[in-house]
RNA sequence: GGGCCAGUAGCUCAGUUGGUUAGAGCGUCCGCCUGAUAAGCGGGAGGUCUGUGGUUCAAAUCCACAUUGGCCCA
């Protein structure tokens, strides 16, 4: 117990941490903490997984840190907090990296090398750096079960999402359609953005404006025609429609005779000066309108079907930047496609996914690359009438990484959940998540929810969970989601003990049709599922629900918190809550009978699956860039982790500005909190366990109740209190910046600064065994709950320091302290906010008066005779700061504190309005109003402070002032060196007689004895001889006050006073000219 | 291109429902303390609250536009 702590923690906080490692690992705390609250009420918390096929960074400490502490937060909130480890396995990531390896790169070079080796390569790379992560996880202080963690290519993970997804599929709710994709003609497979961001070269194409003219306009429009303009022209033979943007205001314009409607702006990049306005129309009017189509050719693919061809829609996506206002769509666009799905648009293909025309246009042949068409289409429009301008346009254009060929867009079988038909509930379901920050679920979620599009599910790729979809041969609308291996064994018959559901095995499977009345053989579509769906599975496939653990998911289900980096909004934060939105809300079939399989299907709570959700933002690097290994400013955890240790890392992270922002990962800072925060903290305790030591204190003995300790006691745990409140509230926000405020505002003010610094006497009996007995109760709680408080964010320090403030278990089994809850923690923390408040004038009234000493140049070891204070509208406080005059008279070091009432003749006075109690009140008066409490008068300002009321007329209206309503300044104080902060006001006396100059040079002869007491290495009980020399000031000072530095330096003899004949004497130098010498020994007991 | 977020002291950040002296810490300058001492503390200086309009008796705060940066989606 009370073994010093400061010098190792600060030397070598990795050091200290690791120790703590020790003793955690040794008690196994994750499972301590579980056995702790067995009977407790959950507080559920999931782990958003990782990829364990990259190296953890920093970046990742942040967010680990974040969930880590708001889960030990809970737990010693009493609750019960699962913790379950997941790894994120499957993916174009992991694909990409591999290929890699493997020295292969493509889909072809995939198939040639084989499906089965390149899968098993990329399940033996996912866990490259599993060590690491673990490893960087439990050094963190990152509780987590990795015994037993859920693994999202595991067997049972992935029956659990087929299971998911059959949901879907029986609820109507799984299609298949087509997806626009960034596709190579040439490799014949599409490209994802990663790769086709590596593939930009600048190329010319040509650039065309053409015209649609209108079928059925009537009025001004009758006769007209729209113009658009494109740099596909090879896309034009498949315009299915035109779009407008229902806002914009189109001119109607007549050139050589003929009339057009476009953007104004755009009409000179047309008609160059020849063109003429002579009308305008809405983009909504022309909405509806049928034009005459661009070619006609028989052949072609349709991929959806539509009613409508060749009319006008309106949507804002179009912009008025590029082009003419109106666009041409054809199914080659991700826009065009979407409009055609909403709008019921007949989609046409003349190019297919070789690049190539699928038939002969204009006499253009079948099989002309795509490129290649355009001039010819372009020559067949303007003989036509139809081409209005040709250009050439240079411009960025994405090509195949591979093989150099240009890439088009190319809409692409694919299948879809149709999550647009419980939109509306999802944003429900929004609302209830509480977010941090709060604008988050209310704009980046809540508007992409808002703007929720069908999940394209399928990807072509290989590493994923296959896509468990059987279609006929003979019939593609014959298809089958299957939900369980037992059904495909059912199905498909016996699958093997050593079955494994990915690629290639998968495929391989084949069986007749259950579809009654139809015949053929089914066989799996060769797709893998979006990963992210995989990790939106978690809150049941972590458990393999419904297969297994019904009870348990029901019960951990849905989160109480999770937290992960603001860039999962689109990702995990959706998955998960469109999956879990679906499955409980909108599944209603599932629920109905209580029961799945013949056995008891317990209800999961409706809703999504988390309530709620914190955010973290990006961390940048010292000069805010982000961090990449390209750049090589990345850190490396460990590294920082052994300079700095572990706590004051996770605290400068946390205690940064808005979670959410992007924040700059910064030494300094570490550095900053570890010296002037932990620091503080581990000083404050060194200093309770120094005199705990010398003073024989262990705790054990009878504390003196709190309410009849001295009022700096009751104050300090008052305040202590308070932080308990506020961090509480905050971490319930899930603000933890707001809680390490608190708690930085408590630690180096309240603490140390002020109750540690003016109580020092005490700890050394200096004002008694009473006094004592009552400072060491109170410091030994106060650090009893900041310990507590601190656990969750520097769970290592706040370990350590409890283990030497002699409690028994972990401090992370503990209840954190909690004025307002049932079980008082500890001895009675209670609030008195009236002391609080009567304190605080005090603590202004010692900073002005060190302000005035400064200003002039009176140190504060020189004694002055008086201290005036003023405290304006004293008396409606509750309690008086009078109680604590003690305190201000040692601090400022001034005989006497005179306090003044009302506002007293020698002090200049003004009045001030109280804006915010007088504003809503006043309203347009306020100007006058303020102006006319200025001008009142000291008797008018003295009886408001005493309580009495006074009337203002401002023009017809009558103002009744109380004392709150207006605020007195202090000018200055006559003859008084004088200083305010509009609340205190204090005027010092600075006259020297001559016995403040005997003390004042007393207590610099006693400053310079404990000087050389401490150079000298005596321990701070040892008692001494004293002798001391010096000029006639010396003496004199030292006849009058030398029982007094006798006493304070524990010379028992008292002073002898000596001649300079003595040699074993040091000379030091005083202010003013003298120079006091000492000779001391130690005497030995 | 679309959506969202943010610009406050040299740096990192606070700033409650709009209320009149815009706050901390670091850095810097000056000083203090010494029974926590290879620490600690205090006080200065330092701001057209990104810009421009608007609403209001009153705007860092609310609104619009601009601008710079970040993230996500194309």
């Amino acid at each position: 117990m009370f073994e010093p702590l400061s010098r190792a923690y600060l030397d070598s906080p990795d050091a200290l941490e690791k120790d703590v490692l020790d003793r955690w690992r040794k008690e196994d705390l994750l499972h301590a903490t579980l056995e702790a609250r067995r009977d407790a009420e959950p507080f559920v918390f999931y782990e958003g997984p990782p990829t364990a096929n990259g190296k953890p960074g920093i970046h990742h400490v942040l967010a680990r840190a974040l969930k880590d502490s708001v889960c030990r937060f809970w737990v010693m909130r009493g609750r019960r907090v699962v913790r379950k480890a997941g790894w994120d396995t499957h993916g174009l990531p992991v694909e990409l990296e591999v290929e890699k390896q493997l020295g292969i790169s493509g889909k072809p070079e995939i198939e040639a090398h084989g499906i089965g080796p390149f899968n098993q390569a990329c399940r033996d790379s996912v866990f490259s750096y599993k060590e690491e992560w673990e490893r960087l996880s439990e050094r963190i202080g990152f509780l987590l079960d990795y015994a037993d963690p859920y693994v999202t290519f595991h067997k049972d993970y992935i029956e659990s999402v087929w299971f998911l997804l059959s949901r879907f599929a029986h609820q109507g709710l799984m299609y298949r359609g087509s997806k626009v994709l960034p596709w190579c003609g040439r490799c014949g497979t599409g490209l994802s953005s990663h790769e086709v961001g590596q593939g930009y070269q600048d190329i010319d194409d040509p650039s065309v404006w053409i015209s649609f003219p209108l079928l059925d306009a009537e009025g001004p429009l009758e006769g007209a025609a729209l113009v658009a303009w494109t740099t596909t022209p090879w896309t034009l033979p498949s315009n299915m429609g035109a779009c407008v943007h229902p806002g914009f205001d189109y001119a109607l314009v007549e050139s050589a005779g003929k009339r057009f409607v476009l953007l104004q702006s755009k009409a000179a990049e047309v008609f160059g000066e020849d063109y003429e306005v002579i009308g305008r129309v809405g983009g909504s009017e022309l909405a509806g309108l049928s034009y005459e189509p661009l070619f006609t050719f028989a052949g072609g693919r349709v991929v959806h079907e539509g009613e409508r061809q060749h009319v006008v829609l309106s949507d804002d996506f179009v912009s008025d930047e590029d082009g003419t206002g109106i666009v041409h769509l054809a199914p080659y666009g991700a826009d065009d496609f979407r409009l055609a799905q909403r709008d019921g648009l007949r989609a046409v293909l003349t190019v297919g996914e070789e690049a190539r025309l699928l038939c002969e246009i204009a006499g253009v042949a079948p099989g002309t690359f795509f490129r290649d068409a355009n001039k010819a289409l372009g020559d067949d429009l303007k003989q036509r009438g139809r081409l209005l301008q040709r250009k050439q346009y240079r411009h960025s254009y994405p090509h195949c990484w591979r093989c150099d060929t240009p890439l088009i867009y190319f809409p692409s079988p694919a299948w879809f959940l149709r999550t647009t038909t419980f939109k509306d509930r999802m944003v429900e379901e929004n609302r209830r998540i509480r977010w941090s920050p709060a604008e988050i679920g209310s704009g980046r979620f809540g508007e992409w929810l808002e703007n929720n599009i069908d999940w394209a599910l399928s990807r072509d790729r290989y590493w994923g969970t296959p896509l468990p979809v059987w279609v006929n041969d003979d019939d593609p609308e014959d298809w089958i989601c299957v939900g369980s291996f037992a059904q495909l064994e059912a199905l498909a018959g016996p699958l093997g003990e050593d079955f494994d559901p990915h690629r290639p095995q998968v495929d391989e499977i084949s069986f007749e049709t259950p579809t009654a009345g139809k015949s053929g053989t089914m066989r799996r579509v060769k797709s893998v599922i979006d990963c992210w769906f995989d990790s939106g599975s978690m809150p049941l496939a972590q458990y393999h629900w419904p297969f297994e653990n019904r009870d348990l998911v029901a019960q951990q289900f849905p989160a109480d918190f999770i937290a992960e980096g603001l860039d999962q909004t689109r990702g995990w934060f959706y998955t998960l809550h469109a999956i879990s939105t679906f499955l409980t809300s909108v599944d209603q079939d599932l629920w109905a009978s209580g029961e799945l399989w013949g056995e008891a299907l317990p209800r999961l709570q409706e809703g999504s699956s988390f309530r709620s959700c914190m955010v973290n933002g990006l961390l940048l690097d010292q000069e805010g860039q982000k961090m990449s290994k390209r750049l090589g400013n990345t850190v490396d955890p460990f590294a920082a982790i052994e300079t700095h240790g572990i706590d004051s890392i996770r605290w400068s992270l946390l205690s940064g500005g808005a979670a959410h922002l992007s924040r700059r990962y910064d030494d300094r800072n570490i550095s900053e909190v570890r010296r002037r925060l932990l620091g503080t903290i581990t000083a404050s305790y060194d200093f309770l366990a120094l005199y705990a030591r010398t003073e024989g204190w262990d705790g054990s003995g009878e504390r003196p109740p709190a309410a009849s300790r001295p009022a700096l006691d009751r104050w300090i745990l008052s305040r202590t209190a308070a932080c308990a409140e506020s961090c509480i509230a905050a971490f319930e926000r899930l603000e933890p910046a707001a809680a390490l405020r608190s708690l930085q505002r408590l630690v180096v003010d309240e603490i140390s600064n002020w109750y540690i610094r003016r109580c020092r006497r005490r700890f050394w009996g200096g004002d008694g065994a009473e006094s004592q007995a009552a400072a060491f109760a109170t410091l030994d709680e106060v650090l009893d709950s900041l310990v507590r408080m601190i656990a969750p964010v520097a769970p290592f320090l706040a370990e350590a320091i409890w283990q030497r403030l002699g409690r028994s278990d972990s401090v992370h089994l503990a209840l954190y302290p909690d004025p307002q809850g049932e079980v008082a923690q500890g001895s009675a923390n209670l609030r008195d906010v009236d002391l609080e408040a009567a304190m605080d004038p005090i603590l202004r009234a010692a900073s002005l008066g060190r302000a005035v000493r400064e200003r002039v140049q009176i140190r504060v070891r020189q004694p002055l005779a008086q201290l005036l204070v003023h405290v304006a509208g004293e008396k409606r406080h509750g309690a008086s700061p009078r109680a604590y005059e003690d305190a201000l008279r040692e601090e400022l070091n001034v005989k006497e504190v005179v306090w003044v009432d009302g506002t007293p003749g020698f002090m200049q006075v003004r009045g001030k309005a109280n804006f915010k109690s007088l504003g809503r009140r006043a309203g347009k008066d306020m100007k006058a109003l303020a102006a006319a409490i200025q001008d009142l008068d000291r008797e008018q300002l003295f009886a408001l402070q005493a309580g009495t009321s006074i009337d203002v007329q401002i023009g017809a209206q009558n103002y009744s002032l109380s004392g709150e309503d207006v605020l007195v300044e202090t000018l200055s104080v006559e003859g008084l060196e004088a200083a305010g902060d509009g609340q205190v006001t204090i005027g010092l006396h600075t006259e020297l007689s001559p016995e403040l100059l005997r003390e004042g040079i007393a207590r610099e002869v006693l400053n310079r004895v404990q000087t050389q007491r401490r150079g000298a290495g005596f321990e701070i009980s040892d008692r001494v001889r004293l002798r001391l020399g010096g000029d006639a000031a010396v003496a004199e000072a030292v006849k009058s006050h030398g029982e007094w530095i006798a006493a304070e330096v524990l010379a028992p003899a008292g002073c002898t006073w000596m001649e300079q004949t003595d040699d074993a004497f040091q000379a030091w130098e005083l202010p003013g000219g003298s120079e006091v010498l000492v000779a001391m020994e130690r005497i030995e007991d």
